[in-house]
DNA sequence: CTCAAATGTCTCTATAATAGAACCGTATTT
DNA sequence: AAATACGGTTCTATTATAGAGACATTTGAG
């Protein structure tokens, strides 16, 4: 019971990411191999409305401002930046690795805030960043704690793999998560990228379902030996302990009450 | 020659507020005169792509985490936290206002980049927010430089009040206009909000199009002096200065080459 | 506790909007 | 100078949408 239209539109507005910031016209409608006169009028209309412009010079399409506009909202909604952030840079300056925090978001993790670890080699992610719930410690820990039946709707959409270190066969995922809900927490190396590893720790909203992680993430040859690992957990779990009581006392107003 | 369907669900998106960030499908569909099964089938649409999102409680939709990813790529598009901003912090702690950057959207200026003053007391907006091009010395400025054309156009596109001194008046407009062209600044009182000052001035493309501009903002009882208000503009303009330099160096990837 | 009003969701069909091919004038490339 | 590629437009068969109405639940008032 959609509308067919828009559900396209906004498929096309997918194809403006960082890698490809700018289209033509016929570029895109190549890439996406349908009619240039239907990507015309998708891109025309969302250049009415400012989700997209048009440079002048070039005729080519990119976001428009109108994102700035509903981006803020969103993050003004979460109003992660007074209470939440400052626990986060103390748990980066801590650990001296970047602390992230991922929200959950249908089959997908969504990366909502972050603290950037002081050190020059570090992990490093965009604020928006989408990654499919089977992928890394951070969406992983999510994952662990769904349902049965959310767990198997996510595997059946496809797990994609983004190293050779990325998890994709069902039985495995399934034993790898029971462990992960078991100890309370996930350590994964080199599933989202082969160069970095993750810690991550699950929060909950008020009815004990899962809804976002805490992860700590920094370069391989910096992971945690077998014998400080317990140590790391103990302070990032610390850190999650202090959000999860802020999240307690103020029911958000995002997806879940 | 635009998509009637997805003009009408961005439309709907724009309900979508600071003052209304939820809705219910039938009191959406009230406060826009639209039948419900329409408003549910958009509704039901950006939810699925991520756009919005339902509270599973309360059945009421709001904005979606898929906004967080479209804003920030925009913001990285613009790329004025490295150099720009802290030009703006500087000029914010030598004036004691807060100093915001605005961008030219169509017949809006949109608050793109905020450096806010360090007093208790002062001017505060948010990244994103949207104000009509003839209101206020950060868009009055911008108009100033505008071809003749393009301010009828604006004129003709309705010059909403704000507040009593909101110049609504086309040739008051043109009038005013075209002094802030000769002196190359504007300042303005009580236009946006009716306790508010804005001094602004106007920065360009390499084309020596107008294309945003950089703006003092405080509360009206810390207005300068007519004789002080001189020495403001010479700090401003030489903060402008600097940001057109960036902006000479490094073409921009929005709106202009 | 009961009834009425309001809600999100779904079904149906006349109607109106869209898809997609073909075309146009311009710009760029060869 | 010819040829290709581009954004934009026009046309009509086809298809998706509009809008009324129905439904099961929920909410709220009497």
């Amino acid at each position: 019971m959609t509308l067919k239209t828009l559900d396209n539109s906004l498929e096309v507005l997918k194809y403006f990411n960082k890698e490809n910031p700018t289209w033509g016209v016929r570029e895109l409608a190549k890439e996406m191999d349908i009619s240039h006169s239907i990507i015309y009028r998708i891109l025309a209309t969302f250049e009415k409305q400012g989700f997209l412009i048009q440079n002048p010079e070039t005729k080519k399409y990119e976001l428009g401002l109108r994102f700035l506009e509903y981006g803020q909202m969103v993050k003004d909604k979460l109003n992660l930046s007074d209470f939440v952030l400052p626990i986060m840079i103390n748990l980066a300056d801590t650990i001296k690795e970047s602390v992230f925090l991922t929200w959950l978001d249908g089959t997908d993790g969504v990366t909502v805030e972050i603290a950037e670890s002081s050190q020059t080699i570090k992990f490093s992610v965009s604020i928006g960043t989408r990654t499919p719930l089977h992928i890394g410690a951070s969406c992983k820990v999510i994952m662990a704690y769904l349902p049965e039946e959310r767990k198997k709707e996510i595997m059946e959409h496809g797990m994609k793999r983004l190293t050779p270190e990325t998890i994709t066969d069902p039985d495995e995922m399934l034993a790898d998560l029971e462990k992960i809900q078991q100890q309370g927490w996930c350590f994964s190396t080199g599933e989202y990228s082969h160069s970095v590893f993750g810690l991550g720790v699950p929060l909950f909203n008020s009815k004990k379902e899962v809804i976002a992680s805490l992860t700590i993430a920094g370069p391989i040859y910096r992971k945690p030996t077998e014998e400080k690992l317990p140590d790391m957990v103990n302070v990032l779990q610390y850190g999650a302990m202090n959000i999860q009581r802020y999240f307690d006392q103020y029911s958000f107003k995002l997806y879940h009450e």
